[in-house]
DNA sequence: GCAAAAGTGTTGAGTGTACACCCATGG
DNA sequence: CCATGGGTGTACACTCAACACTTTTGC
């Protein structure tokens, strides 16, 4: 492929994120492909692909999701920034855009790929590390004053699992009750129907006021 | 000029935003380029150029920036977003990276530039008049929590003339008092030698702690 | 009855907001 | 002495942060 094609590539790398669905673990996870070929045969690298001539770099993104099998519950999908440092890949000159993606559980992945834990990742090809890190920081902060924390959950969900979602992408713990009055009253979720059952009290279960991006007046955790 | 070269062409658009020098005005503006040929042709477009093959993104956006006469005097650069809908350009498939500069005054703009008020632009070429409106909005978001504001002024400069950046680019008036006890308190400005006189009281000159990027831990202005 | 997670209020400290007058200079 | 912008302090309301125990269920 691209053999010796001359002026500059096109193409999009997608930062897949989603959460360890080890209860205790408590940690981000990000999906990565092994490289079988040079450069960087045996490293790491995000998903992506070149842009095709009449494609939106949008739906380039969105290919490359699906052409990852179980992709299709990715639940948000953002630009991130874009990367062109001439020689960053030594085969040529491509620009790459990153996108951010995030679903909530992750779907079985099948070799060359695999997840990761998003904070000890292995060695990455290309400039990945410096896209990876910062997606992770972007995400960071959305969570703070926006509602991107739908992207990790599904259609319902206990308060408990949303405080999860922040405790393992902040990496640190939030006291329980100004979690809840917080996400209550700035109105990112409402109750659903049912509860969900366990070995214990019955959790109430809610769903997101919206799908859609929101970004708060108010921030949710300092 | 690119007589059917096929494949995907690639351009930084940038945004230069300053100050109408007018200090009743209180109004951000931007620096356009009328267009003389099609497409578009007589509309305005931010200033642009494709990207050379050994060239890096930032340094093309400097090179836009050179190539405008007195534009040395940009404080900040950074990018903005990627665009690249296929059909953005009629003339052929060009995915633009675009970035927001930012220089204390209004350089002298000759034909076929000419600065215009942000807020009410002349009819924009391709998607520039959306490239422009996330310019604008990202400028105001990280007046609230960051030091951009290093951007839109010289190396000494009043509390007031601060204070104007923000009431001119957010386009609504703040207290005094609250104002520069905020941006005290955060340490992003610091006095520095000197006072400037005019027809009254003479006004403590200060500069800005660094010179570059920082991001709040807390916010000026709500 | 035991384990496990759900759910719930109050208080004190600190911060944000609103607000009006005197000061120093040039002309 | 007048006009112009520069500079300053306080009180009140509100918000944020810290903190521990009871409830409900499954087994």
């Amino acid at each position: 492929m691209r053999a010796g094609a001359p002026g500059t590539a096109v193409a999009v790398d997608v930062v897949v994120v989603s959460l360890d669905p080890d209860p205790d673990a408590d940690r981000p996870v990000v999906l990565l492909r092994r490289r079988a070929e040079a450069p960087f045969a045996g490293a790491w690298s995000l998903p992506g692909s070149r842009v095709a001539p009449d494609e939106d770099l949008t739906g380039a993104a969105h290919r490359v999701l699906r052409s990852h099998g179980g992709l299709r519950g990715a639940r948000h999908l953002e630009q991130l920034a874009t990367f062109g440092r001439p020689d960053r890949d030594p085969r040529g000159r491509v620009v790459s855009v990153s996108y951010l993606a995030l679903l909530p559980r992750p779907t079985a992945a099948g070799d060359p790929t695999r997840w990761w834990h998003a904070d000890e990742p292995p060695e990455l090809a290309f400039d990945h590390a410096e896209i990876l890190a910062s997606a992770l920081e972007r995400l960071r902060g959305k969570l703070t004053y926006s509602n991107v924390a739908y992207g990790l959950l599904g259609d319902a969900f206990t308060l408990s699992d949303l405080q999860e979602v922040y405790t393992s992408v902040l990496g640190r713990p939030l006291d329980k009750r100004n979690f809840r009055r917080r996400v209550l009253s700035v109105g990112m979720v409402a109750e659903a129907e049912g509860q969900r059952r366990g070995s214990h009290r019955p959790a109430q279960l809610y769903r997101f006021a919206t799908d859609e991006l929101v970004l708060l007046d108010d921030v949710i955790v300092t």
